[in-house]
DNA sequence: CCCGACATGCTAAAAATACAGCACTAGGGT
DNA sequence: ACCCTAGTGCTGTATTTTTAGCATGTCGGG
């Protein structure tokens, strides 16, 4: 199995490519914003450009500016980190997991939200039996 | 908000984290085997010790040695990564979260399991309205 | 047409990290 | 009693990361 990728990563470049997900893809400024007490303009773009040459990161042209995505989409990583953690903080019980998010949302969750689960488990059993 | 401890740990600091997390507790030795191409001894050593002044870790004696565990117990500090999960990857969407959860794991979770699922959001209905 | 604002590429240096080696101690087995 | 094994603390150094600065290019407004 090939190793995760982010678990590669330096401090900066793990922050950033973090950012980068949250929003979907960002320029340098927006990366910039959403680090507090930043670095220069310049040292983010040299982490930018070491992420793409890592392969974790591309750019499109928009304009004048470079806007930066993931190579590899938000869903696949976010698997890959859902099992990272399911490995190290709830020994890969998936069950476990859920239930700690339902406990810990509480009142996050709307009833429509909920009724919408119990929907998508019914389905589950469905498909599981 | 005080800052996530894990977002300013460094690679290695936090590959040993995980680990720890993981095991719940862990002797040098213990660390040093989930690691692979491991450093020497000493160097993991340095690091649980760095890991420790920054509170993050603490130590008790079993015999002649030390065996190490976090001082944030694990619960807490998954609830942490699951809300950076969240945030990153679900836009801060609990329920897509779990759908998420549900879909990948398909085969992983048995009726039964499934079963208390349901239940739990059933309670979580009735304790919402 | 020229200038200013804002972008990029690259490089070198400062700061932080990761590492191994050495000196020393305690315990168990022969 | 002695040695061998397995532990700890500490320190100096190599490597990696992080950073800023400088040179350069482009676009739009005056």
């Amino acid at each position: 199995m090939a190793v995760d990728p982010h678990a590669r990563l330096s401090r900066r470049e793990r922050q950033i490519m973090e950012i980068i997900y949250r929003l979907g893809e960002a320029t340098v400024q927006q990366v910039r914003a959403n680090i507090d007490d930043p670095p220069s303009y310049s040292a983010v773009r040299a982490l930018l450009r070491v992420l793409e040459t890592k392969r974790l990161l591309r750019h499109r042209q928009d304009g004048p500016r470079y806007v930066f995505l993931p190579t590899v989409p938000r869903e696949a990583a976010s698997r890959s980190a859902l099992r990272g953690l399911l490995r190290n903080f709830f020994d890969n019980s998936h069950e476990e997991l859920i239930a700690a998010l339902l406990e810990d949302s509480g009142s996050g969750l709307s009833d429509e939200e909920l009724s919408r689960l119990g929907e998508l488990i019914r389905k589950a059993r469905k498909e599981g039996r």
